[in-house]
DNA sequence: TACAACCTAAGAGTATAGTCTATTGTTGTG
DNA sequence: CACAACAATAGACTATACTCTTAGGTTGTA
C-alpha cells in the first residue's frame, strides 16, 4: 500500500508517517520494476508497527524507547538474548510507571477525601 | 527560603524553579520591607508543590495539567465543587494510563513469551 | 489531455519543557 | 573594602515530536 493507505488505516498522518520513517522507526520499500516513479511501498506489518507505536506512546514511551522494542519485535539482527533483555526492561520500565501511578492516585484520592471531609 | 535554598530542597535547578515561577506553577512573594533588592522568597509548601510537580510530571501529566491540579490542591479560588470535579478527572486519566500500561505489558509478556517458546 | 489527487524531498515552523548565557545588581565573609 | 556567592531579567539555545509549506514530479479519471 501506499502512504495514504497507511495513513487511513493508522489513523496517522502521511506526514507523521514520513516523520516515523525518517526517525527509523518503520521502513517502505520502493518497487523496483516501476521506473516512473520512487514512491514508497508499505506492508500489513507496518500498520502493527504503528498502532503499536501509538500505544507506546499513549503510555508514555519515547520515540527512541518504541525504536528499540520494535527492533526486538521486528528485526532479526538481535540475539534471542538481546531481544528478551530488551522485553524484560521494557516490563520493568512498565511496572515502574504502575507502581509512581497508583502513587500518585491514592495521593490524589486521599486530598479528595480531605475535601470532602473538611471541606477545604 | 531564597531560591538556591529552594532547589536543594526539591533537587531541581533554580533556572528550571524560574521557568515554573514564569509559567505560573507556583509564585515567590517579595519582602515589602526590604528595599535594596527584589529577591523572592518561597515558603515551605513552595517545596511541597515541587515535589507535586516531579512526580505528576513522572507519570505523564504535562505542565498545564499540573497547573489544574495544583490550583484546585492550593489554590482558594474555586469552589469545592470545581475542586472535586479536577480531581476526579485526575483519577479517570490516572486509571486510563494505568489500563493502557497493563495492556501493553500483557502484549510485551506474551510476546516475550512467544519469542522464549518459539525462539523467533 | 486537462486536472484533481496523489507522491517525494527539503526545510521552515510550532509546542512543550527545559537549559544556558549574559548582564547587572546585592549580600555576606575575611 | 575586596570579592566570591548569590539574585533577577531577558533572551538565546536545545531536544523531542511533530506539522506545515514549497516545489517539484506522477497517476488515474472524465
Amino acid at each position: 500500500m501506499l502512504i495514504n493507505e497507511l495513513a487511513k488505516q493508522s489513523g496517522l498522518t502521511a506526514h507523521t508517517i514520513r516523520f516515523y520513517e525518517k526517525s527509523g522507526l518503520i521502513k517502505g520499500f520502493r518497487d523496483e520494476s516501476v521506473k516512473t516513479n520512487n514512491y514508497f511501498h508499505y506492508d500489513e506489518q507496518t500498520v502493527d508497527k504503528l498502532l503499536l507505536i501509538r500505544d507506546a506512546k499513549s503510555i508514555g514511551f519515547t520515540l527512541s524507547e518504541i525504536k528499540e522494542l520494535l527492533d526486538a519485535w521486528y528485526a532479526n539482527e538481535l540475539t534471542i538474548e538481546a531481544k528478551l533483555a530488551v522485553l524484560d526492561q521494557k516490563i520493568i520500565s512498565i511496572d515502574e510507571k504502575i507502581t509512581h501511578l497508583k502513587s500518585m492516585k491514592k495521593l490524589v484520592a486521599d486530598f479528595k477525601k480531605s475535601v470532602i471531609e473538611e471541606g477545604c
